[in-house]
DNA sequence: TTGTAATATGACAAAATTACTCTCAATTGG
DNA sequence: CCAATTGAGAGTAATTTTGTCATATTACAA
């Protein structure tokens, strides 16, 4: 009942790539230091997200990835849905996926409701907020720690 | 991102034992077959729910399992706890397990409240309806099945 | 008190999935 | 052509899931 690494790997690499204007271009090697994302494992997940129309990748030299939509128009499920597949929650939700009890099992419908809610939820936030916040919440924490420490260095002269 | 099958057969052995009167008592062998449950596996299972709370068990002859708490009492996100831990969307939800960026990052929210959500929902309808739903639907299923048959067998003649 | 009927437990194993790595191909700009 | 960059496919190691099996434990009843 939990994202995978890809799922996480990519949330997070989009959220960097969101918290710089929309034209910047990044290299994967320099989004995976960043993020402490496994190299290899990137260039896996990077042409999943270009696949679903939210990247744009250039090959050879200055090339490189870039948003194809605006950060505004990208939630966190585009992202999840675009390289885990659409969420389920179970083996019986997943459309083709023989249930012979579909027609009848009450749990059935409390799956696909409760499906629905998560869906909405990871489709409440966009990524420019997201990053926005991000970014503004990693400020005011290190911050925070740095006006600590020299609030301790004072309190010891 | 699903529930395992683990999940899967606690939750369809608690609607079979929750559609019977309360004080029933059920071999794990009986379940297993009406359910469609591998046998050894439901070994497995069945002590977990007994550990949380929800099964009493009697060994020996004319032992067996049965409700502890009425069914009125047990919702499937009990179930679903019970025998594969506190939910969670992502490892960085897990109490204990260390994430760096849990002070600032963004999407940490989202998933709490994606994931308080979730829990919500799962607690919304209890075992008594559910499993009281399940049997009316089944009837009604097989009933219309068996009219659709003899329409069809009409028609012919 | 002994046999039989039931669940409990722990070690093990097979299968599936996840989380990668590595190599080579394709593309682009200079 | 060369260097820089992504793409794609095969392969692999680790982990998790989904069980099995043998043995222990318990309870009743003759």
């Amino acid at each position: 009942m939990q994202l995978t690494m890809t799922g996480e790997y990519a949330l997070r690499a989009m959220i960097y790539i969101c918290s710089f204007p929309g034209d910047n271009v990044f290299q994967i090697s320099d989004i995976a230091i960043k993020n402490e994302i496994p190299d290899n494992f990137l260039r896996k997940i990077i042409p999943l997200l270009c696949k679903s129309g939210l990247l744009n990748s250039t090959r050879g030299a200055q090339g490189g990835i870039k948003l194809l939509i605006p950060a505004k128009d990208i939630t966190p499920l585009m992202i999840i849905e675009s390289v885990e597949g659409e969420i389920s929650l179970n083996k019986c939700m997943i459309a083709n996926e023989f249930c012979s009890n579909e027609n009848w099992c009450s749990v059935h419908v409390l799956w696909a409701e409760t499906q629905k809610k998560i869906k909405e939820m990871l489709s409440s936030k966009t990524m420019d907020v997201l990053a926005h916040d991000n970014t503004e919440r990693f400020n005011a924490f290190h911050l925070q720690k740095e006006t600590n420490k020299q609030l301790r260095k004072k309190n010891k002269e």
